[in-house]
Order: C-alpha cells, then sequence, then structure tokens
DNA sequence: ACCTGAACACCGTTCAAGT
DNA sequence: ACCTGAACACCGTTCAAGT
C-alpha cells in the first residue's frame, strides 16, 4: 500500500522525499511565492516546525527541489553524438526539465546563486563538452556559460507564460496562433542562443588544436 | 545646503530620490536581505508606511534601484568600434555597473525576472549589435542572450565574493595571490562567454550577408 | 505633498516536550 | 524516529487621519 491510499488512518510519518513530493506539488500547482513552510506543513497535515526535522531549513529544502527537477535531464542511454549534438541535446534536455515545474527555473537558479547543490546540472554539461577534446578548466567554464544562458533564458520563459496566464491578455490577443501553449518564439530564441555559443567554442576549438 | 547637512532640523520630507539613495546605501552596505521597507524607513527616520506614498511596493522600489545601478552603464561619448568591440565595451561596463554595488546583479536580474523595467541593459546591448547589420529582431534576441550571461555570471560572482568575505577562508587560503579583491579568474571566464557569443554572432553574419 | 499610528495577515525558525 | 505547541522576532501592506 502506498502512502497515498491510506486514508482511514489518523496520520501517517513523512519522510524525507515525502516532503519533497509535496513541496512539488505546491510548487508546480501554485507557485514559488505560495511555497510556505507553513503551507507545506498544512499538506502534510504537520505543524510547520515539524518540517524541521526533515531539513536544516528551507533554503536546503529547496535544493532538494533543485536536484529533483534537474534529475530528469539525465540523459538515459549513452548517445554516440559529437560533443556538439551531445551538448545541445543536453541543453534541450535541462530547459525540459526546468520548464516540467512551474518557476522551476528560478528554483534552480536561486539555489546556484546561494552555492547550494546544483552541481548536477553543470556536470551534465561539462560531461558533453569534454567529448569535444577541450580540456577541463575550458569545459567548464563553458558549461557554466550555458547553464547561465539557459537558466535566464528559461526563467524569463517562465515568467512569460505565467503573466499570459494571468488576465494579462490585454493586447491583441498575443497575436499568435490558438493553440501553442509551449512558446513559438520561445523556443527559437532558445536555439539561437544555444547555437551562438556552440558555434564560438567550436571555433575556439579549432584555433586551439590547429593552431595557424 | 545639501539635505545631508541637516542636522540641527527636527525632520526633513523626503523625495522619491532621497528613498532610491538610501535604499542603495542599506543594499551596498548590508545586502538584498537586509534591505526591509521597516529598515528603510527607520534610516530614513519615517515610519515604513511613508514609503508607500512614493512606492506603490517593494518591487516598484527595487525596479528603480535596478534603473539607477544600470545607468552607470551608459556609454559617456560615442565610440567609433565597430560592433563587436562597442559590444564588449558595452558587456564589460555592464558587469562594472552590477559589481559596483552588493548584490547588484540579483537586484536587476529579480527585477528583470519580474518583468518591471530593465528594458535599458537590453537596449543599451542591442544598439550596439545593430551597427553589425544584423536585423531588429536578430538584434534583440542576442542582446537577451548576452544579458543572460552577464547576469547569471556576475550574480554567481558576487555570490563568490560574499561567501568569501564571511568567514569561510577554509581551505588553503583561496590559493590565488594576496592583494586581488576582484576576482582574477572570474574575469577571465567572463571574457571566455562574452567570446563565444560574439564569436558565434560574427559567424551568422558572414552565414547570411555572404551565402554560400 | 508627505507623513503618523495602528492594525492585518502573514513569514522562517527554535526548542522543550511528547510518543 | 518523527512530531506537537508555543513562542520569538520578524515581514509587506493598508488606511484613516494628521500637517
Amino acid at each position: 500500500m502506498t502512502k497515498a491510499e491510506n486514508v482511514g488512518m489518523k496520520y501517517t510519518r513523512h519522510t524525507r522525499d515525502d516532503v519533497v513530493d509535496a513541496a512539488l506539488r505546491i510548487l508546480d500547482e501554485h507557485g514559488l511565492p505560495d511555497l510556505t513552510m507553513r503551507r507545506l506543513g498544512a499538506t502534510l497535515d504537520v505543524q510547520p516546525s515539524a518540517l524541521y526535522w526533515h531539513f536544516a531549513n528551507k533554503q536546503t529544502l529547496l535544493a532538494s527541489l533543485a536536484d529533483r527537477i534537474v534529475e530528469r535531464a539525465k540523459p538515459v542511454h549513452p548517445t554516440d553524438d559529437d560533443w556538439k549534438g551531445a551538448t545541445r541535446t543536453e541543453a534541450y534536455a535541462l530547459r525540459n526539465a526546468l520548464l516540467a515545474f512551474r518557476d522551476g527555473a528560478e528554483v534552480v537558479s536561486s539555489t546556484l546563486a546561494l552555492g547550494l547543490g546544483a552541481g548536477l546540472p553543470l556536470n551534465l554539461l561539462s560531461n558533453c563538452l569534454e567529448r569535444g577534446g577541450f580540456d577541463h578548466r575550458t569545459s567548464e567554464i563553458a558549461a557554466a556559460a550555458l547553464l547561465h544562458f539557459i537558466l535566464g533564458h528559461v526563467s524569463h520563459e517562465q515568467q512569460r507564460l505565467q503573466a499570459d496566464s494571468l488576465g494579462v491578455v490585454a493586447e491583441a490577443v498575443s497575436t499568435n496562433s490558438p493553440d501553442c501553449d509551449v512558446t513559438p518564439q520561445g523556443l527559437e530564441a532558445f536555439e539561437f542562443g544555444i547555437s551562438l555559443l556552440l558555434a564560438g567554442l567550436e571555433l575556439h576549438s579549432h584555433a586551439t588544436t590547429k593552431p595557424v
């Protein structure tokens, strides 16, 4: 019997993972500003203070959310793409992972900004890059550049998604075709940014591996 | 007589700009988490509620701070650089402007993330790019890509600055030469990221202006 | 035009104590 | 191992009223 089916009992004790699950649901359904320790406690039928048995503080909890969100971007089967294809694929996987939860980009990016966890997305990207024969240091700062762009871009995308979902329909019914919920020009700008960075990197690799 | 010299009087009424000035001081000296409406009121010898005569809410105030921070990146005299040089210069000017205030990048980036103001940095960058003969749309999404990188990178830089300034000296006295407060490897990574994007753009322009 | 005073509806976090 | 209950020290914002 799963915990979700546990209907008749007075209460259930929770595990760390239960807390993360519940937090992710609140995040996705109501957004980051509504993800409150008090509300999370109420969702789990527990006092807010009980959460501090599982997590040292709210930031640590958010870091766990960030990890879970980014985990979706782990490649399932090893690809035999070249470094460029692999990196592009990974970038898109990260974008999808962030878009899968409301405010996902902001959670990951603020966790990164506080220096907690979030080594995972960096590793995913630099692993792809190292196939290109770049030295470790170059792979890492290039991965950071890619990640900064990805997080900034998707944050912006999610902000627009949310603004549109609110009553800000106002101008011209948003001027695009009826049934596109996944933002067409957002994807275009994403592709463009990734392409710029990858093209720059390729040029860099030619310059260093075959010196004039 | 400037307001700062006004010592003997009981109180002075404030203008919108006074509030922004005081807020910028708190930001720079104590950081964003300490920039509270209540603390800001206390600094100005005023009830917190008085601030709501000048600003509709805290976010609007933060947007004004963001504008002031970014204004430093306005070019003083028109340069005759090519688009690449001008854009690189502007990117560095933005970095310096953000670094000039504690948590500057976070203030600007969160303001941008909420869709308030912050059109300025985008315009500064896309103006430079348009010298390259890119069409308006390309200039804008390239400017957005640059800005995402800049904000993400400088945020990360400022987080490390702050972490270092706290007692987290711990490991190996940070392994770099004695008197460098302006983070040498931070600048290196910044240069690398900007170069990748500019190189990618140059390639793009060749591809579109001289088709095969 | 600019501010006070008081209130409202919240926050995150700590800690002794319970089971 | 996991939670309660109560408290502490805060938040942003509103609003009638004052000058």
